[in-house]
DNA sequence: TATTGATGCGGGAACGTTCCCGCACAAGGG
DNA sequence: CCCTTGTGCGGGAACGTTCCCGCATCAATA
């Protein structure tokens, strides 16, 4: 259904638009005079310019800005793209971790001046080449992403939120994996826990990869049976299948490390299915940015990746490179933390010493 | 070898763009043909094609998107703000409702040839004023919204997705609220509650005061004691307060019907706390586009608003208004969906019928 | 042979802005 | 009275692209 006030219409009428010209014209003034008047800038007497800008707001004038993005050269625009969700384009937003990725991203450009535009997981170059970008951020950037090349070949600097080679004009912000992992391994076995199972995803992700090293790597010092259950794919299907068979084999662990970001609420349902109670059966701490994770009953422990940290840092990153034009590739960590809560405390007491953090 | 044309600094290098006039020098052409060339446009020989498109290769020729822009008169940029959450900036994206408006507004975008652009909730004017917009969204726009003001006066369309009045070039997509709410009450109703109880909030928005009002009317017709709980703002916290205070009441409803959209496991939560088992103590149905509301135990019988639809629809009018030129408002209302789940069916017994539609 | 039409390519204006200059004029010092 | 310096404003080129033309050339037809 369609509102039309005014059945009847006739032509669209294409408004001319009122350009800089137009205002000189109206106003008995040259253009290179009224531009100068309503920038702030060249050498104006105050009737001259105050009659300039009066002119100007009561033609409605607006500047055209394309015209001056082409006269500035840049067009204050970053490209933002999430390369993990490659089948399912859109849905990263369901993602706590991207989410808060997305919108510190938007935020942090914005507090430089600059506008996030949001691209297509799958977006090939065509899909952007129109687009007067300056920089781009590539969230979970596959192993030799195509689109990155793009990027760099256009000489558009990127930036992403995972380790990357040093190439000109890629630059990165990551979280110190093994230590993060380790972190939570030790406060785990600092819980009591001997046998720590990991729940780990096949992806194109360095991050399942990473964390699945410094377990296996942390086990062996210590001596623990490395117990892990891989998800083909991170979901939520795919996790709590992975949950399952951990817990249903017959050395079961006595505590879970969920490397997946998944819904805090389905994990505990997954384990509860098992009989099991948490934590007085088994310890639980997830990788998580999900602020659900602190609600849920018992509230859980959680792995924070910081997006909104990330997301802050790369854009620093980002727009130093782009300002001072320099192309050598820069790189920083962030420090991860860890969120105890009541799923890796037995008895409920209070934690040891303050959030330990780690990087 | 190229003879630098400009910039013979030795500053940070400043390498020269390669531009269209570049290529056409290096292959012996005009730009014009070169232009041509690569656009697939003019008349030309395929030999000079090929040519022009290699040498543009081999030098790694760019357009200027910039100069296209201008050229063409439009960016295919449309601006995208969240304005219900003025006061904390970018938390949107943590409710299912933005973020898949906001995903679904992109993808539909891109699927027209358009990008879509993230502005800050209090954006000013000098905000965007040196984007160019051919469009915008307005998501929860406030009433008289300053912003779409803005807009409206450089001549911008824009499209939100609530109802407003028609002004030149302001479009909407909404929702039936009156179809809606009372296809919940009736189904709550159907399940024998007779004392439905409504959680709603005071807001700038135009849905809790619609919610409300047919709330109010639906009762007054069957003669049902109206019982309103309302939030001072809809937020987890307050929900939660408004939900314990109608619970806690001596007349205490046998079914709520919540309109503010919150966690569905927080909701669940503040109803257990009180002792009382859903769907058997109490029917629950709320207003919530979170995937989770299917996953919980038991699973919540949830009103969509369907975003994903909403930015569809509105896409599609607004790319429409800007291609004709044609600034009439238009406005369009989609169907909400009401996915009957286990807390609005006593005894766990197959649905009634198919997933009643409301709209 | 003259006329027409089609084909292949290039010249140059336009898009709307900013900014480097240059010019006119006034004031001040020698 | 001339020279210098400073002030106020405008002319016009650039930014890099697209696209409307016009000018050749050549084949086909009268």
């Amino acid at each position: 259904m369609t509102t039309s006030p005014r059945g009847g219409g006739k032509r669209p009428a294409p408004v001319p638009r009122v350009r800089l010209v137009d205002v000189a014209r109206e106003a008995g003034l040259s253009k290179t005079t009224v531009s100068a008047a309503l920038n702030g800038t060249g050498r104006l007497s105050d009737a001259v310019r105050l009659h300039a800008r009066e002119t100007a707001r009561r033609l409605g004038y607006r500047p055209n800005a394309s015209a001056r993005l082409l006269r500035a050269g840049h067009a204050r625009l970053i490209g933002y793209a999430v390369r993990e969700y490659v089948d399912t384009p859109w849905s990263y937003m369901e993602s706590p971790y991207f989410a808060q990725l997305t919108s510190a991203s938007a935020q942090a450009a914005l507090a430089h001046g600059y506008a996030l535009v949001l691209l297509p997981t799958h977006s090939a170059r065509d899909e952007w080449a129109d687009l007067p970008l300056d920089a781009a951020v590539m969230a979970d950037p596959l192993v030799g992403d195509p689109l990155v090349e793009d990027f760099l070949a256009a000489r558009i600097p990127v930036v992403s939120d995972r380790r990357v080679e040093g190439r000109p004009g890629a630059h990165w912000v990551d979280v110190d994996h093994e230590t993060a992992i380790r972190g939570v391994l030790d406060h785990l076995e600092a819980g009591g826990a001997r046998r720590i199972g990991l729940v780990g995803a096949h992806s194109t992700s360095l991050f399942y990869e990473a964390g699945l090293t410094a377990y296996q790597a942390w086990c062996r010092e210590r001596g623990f049976p490395p117990l892990v259950g891989l998800a083909p794919h991170p979901s939520t299907q795919a996790t709590r299948a992975a949950i399952d068979l951990l817990l249903a084999s017959p050395d079961r662990p006595d505590a879970l490390f969920i490397l997946i970001e998944d819904s805090p609420l389905s994990i505990l349902d997954a384990i509860r299915a098992h009989g099991l109670r948490v934590p007085e059966d088994l310890l639980l701490a997830c990788v998580s940015d999900d602020p659900m994770a602190g609600r849920t009953d018992p509230p859980i422990t959680t792995l924070s990746l910081r997006p909104s940290e990330i997301a802050t840092v790369g854009m620093e990153l980002l727009i130093n490179a782009l300002e001072s034009g320099d192309r050598t590739p820069t790189g920083r960590l962030v420090e991860t933390r860890l969120e105890v809560r009541g799923t890796s405390r037995r008895g409920g007491g209070a934690e040891a010493s303050g959030p330990p953090r780690t990087g």
